[in-house]
DNA sequence: TGCATATGATACCATTATGGTATCATTTGT
DNA sequence: ACAAATGATACCATAATGGTATCATATGCA
């Protein structure tokens, strides 16, 4: 079971390697040479995300991507939510006859326990919890 | 994202219908009558439950299926182990060039952190705590 | 003994989700 | 004007999921 799908895991390279750079505005290019990802569903990757309004864009010659918000306001969470859409853990195990009485379903429950659990570990992650606190050579890959 | 898919999903209705039954062995006619499964999918998984020794068979007239284990002992973990395979969240974010220092990497932590909590909530759900228990209506569809 | 009734084994199929390409249009710095 | 960048969109390949179809084998019973 995957919980951070392909491109939520690239998106979020990305976000990283944007927030990591020097530079005003980061390319495409630039970012493959860094992460090594297929260009085009790269590409395809941040124009999502800038519709979303995660990213800026800059067209012509020279332009990029720039975080249109703080990484400190980037939350992992938002990504999944974006391109793995809700974090539903099951709705109901039974899938055509409903439970009659959903609140005394004790399966139901522990999913739901295990769904507030996730997000509760999950909510904190942010860009900005991923690079250069402590410097961790790994973010910036 | 699914926590129990569907073949595992049947599979605990089926062991649930099987453990309420009166009768010493259940047809899949029977299971079919009373769950509404696609009748050569339920044989599949009810062969593939039979070859890991979770049910007993018995061919010809009048034979059908029974329980190897007392409901007590069929745990939700073994079927998700059984059809969906480990439940393994996430190896590793990068999959391409891992981390360095993955002992250091904050967010293979939470994932790691988020597997144990699941496991921890998902590991006393049997089929017994299912069934039976102050009579829950909605486990005997 | 023979047959209906049940499971065993196995191969195949349809749909969807995932991961990825390809192409052309548009914008912009020089 | 033109090259260099993104925007938009349609398409494609593979794998996972959910499901069928078919034939072989075992067994109770008239
Ligand atoms: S089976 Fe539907 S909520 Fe319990
Ligand atoms: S990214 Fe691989 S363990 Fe952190």
């Amino acid at each position: 079971m995957k919980l951070i799908t392909r491109d939520t895991d690239y998106a979020l390279r990305a976000l990283c390697s944007i927030a990591q750079s020097k530079a005003p505005v980061t390319s495409v290019s630039a970012l493959v040479q860094e992460l090594q990802i297929p260009r085009p569903f790269l590409r395809k990757i941040l124009q999502c995300l800038n519709k979303e309004g995660l990213l800026v864009s800059y067209k012509g010659k020279g332009g990029g991507f720039s975080l249109s918000l703080h990484p400190d306001k980037i939350y992992l969470l938002d990504l999944i939510s974006i391109f793995q859409g809700d974090l539903k853990l099951n709705e109901c195990v039974f899938k055509k006859q409903v439970c009659p009485n959903k609140a005394r379903c004790p399966l139901s429950k522990k999913l739901a326990l295990i769904e507030e659990q996730t997000v509760s570990v999950l909510k904190d992650v942010t860009v900005q919890s991923l690079v250069n606190e402590n410097q961790r050579p790994e973010y910036k890959v």
